[in-house]
DNA sequence: AGCTCTTCCCAAAACGTTTTGGGAATGGGG
DNA sequence: CCCCATTCCCAAAACGTTTTGGGAAGAGCT
C-alpha cells in the first residue's frame, strides 16, 4: 500500500540515491528534478521508512520520560501541561517521545535503563528531582544525554531548567509581610525532592529580609502518598499552635486538604487566614474566593527542555544550559491584611 | 561500549547466524552452544538493537496513544490509573508506548496519521471515544489494528473495552430508588461522547425499573472545557427547581463543581441531598463525609486492552473482543435516605 | 560400502534508508 | 583542440538484526 524508497526511484527512473538526496535538499541535484522528485513522492503519499532511517542514521529519534503517578505526578495538571509542551516540541522536531510509568522508584529506575541501555532513545528527561537523585548520577556515569526540570546535589555538570522556588516563596513572604503579617507558615513539600528545599530556602530569606521571627513549628511537610489527609492534618495542627499563623504559603496541589482543613475550623480564607499557592491549578481559579497563587508556565518550560535536549544530544556542553525561570505572583483574594 | 551481535559472534567463534538463533531459543542449536551463547551474552549485557531488529521484522513492536489534555484527560486520575496499565502491559510484551499529546480534534487526527501513515507504531489505543469518531472510521478504513477504551457508534466492527456505564447509572438510580428517593437527577458528561449516552441509557432504565417519573429538568449536561463551572452553574440551576432533586449522580470529576454549587445552596451533602459519583478518584475518599460512587477497575482495563491489541496486531479478528466490564457500587456517607 | 536421517552450524539475503566515493557529461577557458 | 571545473547522477556499502536455504558431519540401517 504505501510505496518506499525504491519503489519511488523506479518510478522517477532515478536512483534510490538521487530520490534520497532530492528529498534531503542536497545541493548536487538539479532544481527541476528536484522539484519532480517531490512533486511524485508528494503525489504517493511517500515518507521514508523511520526504523530504516534510524538505523542508517544510528539516532533513535526518539527521547523518553519515566513518570511515577503514585508520587502524585498528575492530579497536579501542571505536570500535563509539562508534557503537552515536551511533546509539542519533539513533534515539531521530528522526535518521538516514549512513555514509560513506574510504580515506584525501583522501577523507574529499571524502566530507564531500559531506555538506555536497550538504546531504545537518544535522550532522556527527569522531572520530580530529589536531592540525592540516583537517575542523574546513572545518567551522568553512563554519560548519556538529558535534561532535568528541577535541581539536584551533584557536583558534576549538568543541564536543567527549573522555576525559580526560591524567589517565588520570598516574593510570597515578602508580600504578605508587607500587608503586615507575620505568622507566615510554610505547608511544604515531601522531604527528599529538591523543590521543597528551595520552597523553604525563599521562605527563610522572605522571613530574613522583612525581618520576620522564623517559627519552626509553622513549617510543616506533608506526603505525596497521601497527599489530601496529610496537609489537612498539618492544617489542623497548625493551629492548635497557641500562635497560630495568620496566612500559609503552600503548593497548590494540597489547597483541598488545606481548605477542607480550614472548614473544619470554621476559618475563612482570604478573611481569617491568608493563603498563597504555588501552581495555578483549577482549583485555585474556581475556588470561592480564588486563590492568590505564583504562576511558572510550565508549557514553554516543556519546550524550553526539549530545545535543550537536542542541543545536548547534538553534542553541546550541558554546563550551557542551566536556566532558573521566574515565577509570577498573582494576586487573587486570598492574600489580604490580617483581620 | 555496548556490544552488537557481530562482534559477540567473533567472541564466541560462532557465525552471527547461530548467535541469534540461540537466543531466540531455535531448536536447531546444541543445548550446551546455546548455554554458552547465553552465557557470554548475558555476561557482556548484550542487547540486540531494537531498531535492527524492527527494520528486519517488519514490526515497530510500538504502539501508539494520542491524548488530549484540553478535554480534560488527567485531572481525572482514572486515565492515568488507565494510561499506567496499559504501560506495564506493553513493556511486559517488550513493546513501547508513544504518546502524542494533541490541543483539539485536528490535531489529534495529525497526530493519529503521523503514527499510522509515518509507520510509527504497530496499532493504536483510543480514549474518550465520541459518538461519531472520525479517528475509527480512518483507522478501519486503514485497516490498521486499533482498541477503543469505551464505544462509538459505527456499524463495522471493531475490538473495544469498555466500562458498562449503563449498568452502573441503573444500579445508582436503583440504589437511590430503594432508600426512598424519588427525584434524582443527573449530571452528565458533554453531549457528542459516547460515554455520557451510556450513563443516560441506564439512568433513564433504572428509573423505568423502580417505576420512577422521568423528569428532564433533572437532566444536565457540562462541558469539558470548563468543568468545574459548569457543573457549580447547573447545580445551582438544579436547585430553582419548584421541586428540586433529593439526589444526584454525576461523574466523579465533576464533583468538585457539584460540592461548591451545595455549599453556595447551604446543602450538606449526604443529609440534605444524596450524590453518588462515577470514579473513584481521590476526592471521593477524602472528602467530608466521604462520596459514595461507583468503581471502575482502570488499572486492569488498561492491561486487558493491550493484550487484544496484541491479539489484533497478531492477525486476531477483531469482533470477537468487545468487552463490556461491570462497575462495582461504593456505599459511603452520601447515598442516605432523603430527610 | 552405500544410503538416508539427524544434528548442528553457517553464508547470504533481506529489511529501507543514508552516506561514501566516485564518474559521465557539459561548458568554459586557454 | 585539449584540459579542467562544474554539474548532475549513481553503484555500492553500511547500519544490526533475523530468516532462508542449505551443507557438512556423524549415526544408523541394509
Amino acid at each position: 500500500m504505501t510505496i518506499n524508497l525504491k519503489e519511488l526511484a523506479k518510478l522517477l527512473k532515478l536512483s534510490p540515491t538521487t530520490v534520497s538526496r532530492a528529498l534531503g535538499d542536497y545541493p548536487d541535484v538539479n532544481a527541476a528534478t528536484r522539484a519532480r522528485v517531490k512533486q511524485t513522492a508528494r503525489l504517493h503519499g511517500y515518507q521514508p521508512n523511520p526504523v530504516a532511517r534510524r538505523l542508517q542514521k544510528g539516532k533513535t529519534e526518539t527521547i523518553g520520560i519515566v513518570i511515577t503517578p503514585e508520587q502524585n505526578y498528575f492530579s497536579d495538571t501542571f505536570y500535563i501541561d509539562l508534557i503537552a509542551g515536551i511533546s509539542n516540541q519533539i513533534t515539531l522536531a521530528g522526535y518521538e517521545l516514549i512513555l514509560g510509568v513506574a510504580s515506584d522508584e525501583e522501577h523507574e529506575m529499571q524502566s530507564i535503563r531500559r531506555m538506555v541501555e536497550g538504546k531504545r532513545v537518544d535522550g532522556m528527561i527527569l522531572t520530580l528531582i530529589r536531592e540525592q537523585d540516583p537517575r542523574v548520577s546513572y545518567l551522568l556515569d553512563h554519560e548519556f544525554p538529558f535534561v532535568l526540570y528541577g535541581r539536584t546535589r551533584e557536583s558534576r555538570p549538568y543541564a536543567f531548567v527549573d522555576m525559580d522556588g526560591k524567589k517565588a516563596f520570598e516574593k510570597a513572604c515578602i508580600y504578605l509581610s508587607g500587608l503586615g503579617h507575620q505568622r507566615i507558615a510554610l505547608l511544604n513539600g515531601e522531604p527528599g525532592f529538591m523543590f521543597p528545599v528551595n520552597c523553604r530556602e525563599g521562605y527563610e530569606s522572605g522571613h530574613s529580609i522583612c525581618g520576620l521571627e522564623l517559627d519552626p513549628n509553622l513549617i510543616r511537610y506533608w506526603k505525596h502518598k497521601d497527599l489530601s489527609s496529610s496537609s489537612y492534618h498539618w492544617t489542623l495542627e497548625l493551629f492548635k499552635n497557641e500562635n497560630p499563623p495568620t496566612a500559609i504559603v503552600f503548593q497548590t496541589e494540597v489547597a483541598n486538604g488545606i481548605l477542607n482543613g480550614l472548614q473544619e475550623l470554621n476559618l475563612v480564607p482570604g478573611r481569617d487566614v491568608a493563603l498563597i499557592g504555588y501552581d495555578d491549578l483549577e482549583i485555585a481559579r474556581i475556588h470561592r474566593p480564588p486563590l492568590s497563587v505564583l504562576r511558572p508556565f510550565a508549557r514553554d518550560a516543556g519546550k524550553r527542555v526539549v530545545e535543550i535536549l537536542l542541543e545536548v544530544i547534538g553534542g553541546a556542553d550541558p554546563e550551557t544550559f542551566q536556566e532558573i525561570r521566574d515565577v509570577e505572583l498573582v494576586i487573587r483574594e486570598t492574600s489580604l491584611p490580617p483581620s
